[in-house]
DNA sequence: GATTTATTGAAAAATACTTTCATTAAGGGG
DNA sequence: CCCCTTAATGAAAGTATTTTTCAATAAATC
């Protein structure tokens, strides 16, 4: 908490109440939390917080690496086509072409490794890769 | 295009106009697409095509595995604090708890594979897990 | 071709997120 | 310690996205 304030001050932006209040919200929180829930939450330590201010404040905590955007698997936006069982993705950022590619090999050991280390069972997955396709490179994006 | 109709039948599914019009704007186009560009795509082969219907489409798509979910680093859903440089997690499925985990070496080195393979340049990724924590698995989920 | 029932599309509702702008308050200078 | 500048906030309204409901339609089986 104190280390994010830190951080805040440090990339020159103010430390507020109700920056405060959404890094508590979000520090004491066993499981991820939307936005909304994060406001309710929030609320505790600053009455009149509103949504607006929640989502600004995510946007700059995310910017500064001290929050990350998990995709809950629901809801989000685009969709590519894919060969079934070639489960992952690799996007060019800069005209949005896409490769696919398998698990690996690599991943595996990944997951093995994560497993033994956190006594997690892992059962799936999301990995999507974004990059520069070899034209955009040549072009320089 | 008609490896997506047999699998729809074989699942039991029925073969019609909107599936097959949605299938043709996936498989021909180039980059993800968001679920309104679908339908306008679509359109161009079944006039009367509604939105809803993409998205029905779309759900029953990723469910056979044809498709698979983009998430454009965009207007998406969860959050949970992380320590930074920790920019991974690992998710439980049914408390929620999650555990971050560093990049390390085996996603490196799929990476350094991957961009050999294809001339990509990756400049970022998304990678989250989902399982069961330890006492998730205990119970029996 | 008739029948059954999955599938569709329109409308409306629910949810998620963004923009705008007047007001407030953080924090540096005096 | 108070003033002043300006970043930051919050309310309201707007836009985008996704879901629900339900009567009408059209696949596939007989």
């Amino acid at each position: 908490m104190d280390s994010w304030m830190a951080h805040l001050s440090e990339a020159g932006y103010r430390i507020t109440t109700p920056r405060k209040a959404i890094a508590e919200a979000l520090l004491d929180a066993e499981v991820p939390l939307s936005a909304y829930e994060v406001l309710a939450r929030a609320q505790a330590c600053h009455q009149q917080l509103g949504l607006v201010t929640v989502y600004r404040t995510l946007d700059l905590y995310e910017e500064l690496g001290l929050v990350c955007r998990v995709h809950l698997k629901e809801g989000c936006h685009g969709y590519v086509a894919t060969t079934p069982g070639h489960r992952h993705v690799l996007l060019c950022q800069r005209c949005g072409r896409s490769v696919e590619f398998a698990g690996g090999g690599d991943l595996d050991v990944l997951v093995a490794d994560l497993e033994r280390r956190t006594g997690y069972r892992v059962r799936d997955h999301l990995l999507q890769l974004f990059g520069l396709c070899p034209d955009c490179r040549r072009v320089g994006a």
